[in-house]
DNA sequence: ATGTCATGATAAC
DNA sequence: TTATCCTGACATA
């Protein structure tokens, strides 16, 4: 689930359900969440995303969570009793929701979230993100495409799901380096970025086929797939900065 | 019951 | 590059 729309669409729902709702009860079934003390009973101010980091401002503190690639939120009610995995339950009135499996999920000081978010780059989903920084990291870099675009600290946000489905609908090899894009591409590249995310924050999960074929039941046009929708090839797949990508070898020819 | 895999990131080699 | 952390759903036995 976790790439940049989860996290933007966590922060909207997190803020409707708890901002400006009163005082958040707080707890850690888990006990891993060490800070409950010094959170509980105060109100969410503040709920927002930056790339994949989800932000809640409690007061004066700031929780950091980063949810991994195994973390989750679950909206339950109140009297649904937590089970026992939950790092982080959150309530107010009759909603709770429960965090498992996060990577980070801490208290973070200013300094420390100054430091961070300096180490993410623009993130398609803000509303004045500049990329041109992002442009020109690329454009120097011989590292291939494939791996830039899962470099949070270039773009932030983009996963494993968006990178594929991003340069299959570009028709970009994984393995082209930076260097190799020109900047009409990087345009085409940050701006479909940006309509594919939005549009998963609002369905809430990641759907980049038309509409009249995602009502059909369908969603992504190479990312799990076997065989090409557009030319029926074979698709391909190839480990890229560590991780798996699918690819169609025909409309996405390398060079 | 056990094994496998996943939309992530980092520390260590 | 690999190892490691974080959990749960699903397949296989």
């Amino acid at each position: 689930m976790p790439e940049g729309h989860t996290l933007f669409r966590l922060a909207q729902d997190l803020t409707a359900d708890l901002v400006d709702g009163g005082a958040v009860a707080v707890s850690s079934p888990q006990g891993r969440f060490v800070d409950v003390a010094t959170i509980d009973g105060q109100p969410l101010r503040r709920a927002y995303s930056i790339g994949k980091h989800l932000f809640l401002e409690f007061g004066r503190r700031r929780v950091h969570v980063h949810l991994g690639l195994f973390g989750k939120w679950k909206r339950r009610r109140l009297s649904t009793a937590p089970r026992s995995s939950v790092r982080l339950r959150l309530a107010a009135k009759r909603i709770a929701w429960d965090l498992t499996g996060p990577t980070a999920c801490h208290v973070i000081n200013d300094e420390a979230y100054e430091a961070l978010v300096a180490r993410l780059g623009a993130d398609p989903l803000a509303k004045r993100a500049r990329p041109q920084k992002a442009f020109a990291r690329i454009k120097a870099s011989r590292r291939e495409i494939g791996a830039l675009l899962l470099d949070q600290s270039i773009l932030s946000g983009i996963g494993n799901v968006y990178r594929a489905e991003l340069l299959f609908l570009l028709g970009i090899h994984p393995q082209t380096p930076g260097c190799a894009m020109d900047d009409p591409t990087l345009k085409a590249l940050w701006t479909l970025a940006r309509k594919l995310l939005r549009r998963g924050a609002e369905l809430n999960r990641i759907v980049t086929v038309s509409d009249d074929n995602a009502a059909r039941g369908e969603r992504l046009h190479v990312y799990g797939r076997r065989s090409c929708r557009i030319c029926s090839s074979s698709i391909r797949s190839m480990s890229v900065a560590g991780r798996r990508i699918a690819y169609c070898p025909s409309c996405q020819p390398y060079q």
